[in-house]
DNA sequence: TGGGAAGTTGGTATTTTTACCAACGAAGCA
DNA sequence: TGCTTCGTTGGTAAAAATACCAACTTCCCA
């Protein structure tokens, strides 16, 4: 069995990908890297939460960021978080599929 | 892009697993299902606790649970998140290796 | 059928997370 | 050098997550 410890090392990688806007933006930054303005206006959020999420991917050590002139580029740093989708996409067709099941006995 | 509706679904079930508790009652699952006393067993906690670390993981459809005597024999329904761990651990690696580059430099 | 063991649920206090606004620091340009 | 744009940081209020205790339900067995 994994420690405590681990399993609380683990959980805080994790956690970072547990909220929507911060897994959209691993979304966007997969299809290449994106300068903080780009990623901020796709979100009606305020762009000091835009810079919050960011900050818990990159301490995460899930994306990283470079100055570029006027620009913050960020990046993905952890490109294998991707492959979390592949099961997280199974989980929920495999809910809807016992939904349905559900729904039928009903 | 994914949508908001997308991500905060996907993020559901990420976030079931963000918790150090949950993970371990994951990794402890993968080796075969287990009565809820034994989980229970594992932690200094108080049984609603993890009780409730099962309810969560059994709405996100990662554990399954069926009634067997007295006892409640908890089933882990989505064997694929363990394949989270690989990806974490790289990261975790990458950090460390990361944070090494820098006391180097320093 | 009464008692006990095994889990779940309700209630609550504490901690953590999140989002906004406002103010600040950094970098290029007039 | 002053201006402006870009992004971060500080502060705060609201929402969510977490853990405990106590009470309840269920199920087996005497």
């Amino acid at each position: 069995m994994i420690s405590f410890q681990e399993a609380e090392i683990r959980s805080n990688i994790i956690k970072a990908l547990a909220h929507p806007v911060r897994l959209m933006i691993v979304d966007l930054l997969n299809h290449g890297q994106k300068p903080f303005s780009e990623i901020n206006s796709t979100f009606q959020l305020d762009k000091s939460t835009i810079s919050k999420h960011l900050l818990v991917l990159k301490e995460a050590g899930i994306v990283s960021s470079r100055k570029d002139g006027h620009d913050m580029i960020y990046e993905l740093e952890a490109p294998c978080v991707t492959d979390f989708f592949a099961c997280v996409t199974a989980v929920i067709e495999n809910n809807i599929r016992r939904q349905e099941l559900c729904l039928c006995k009903g």
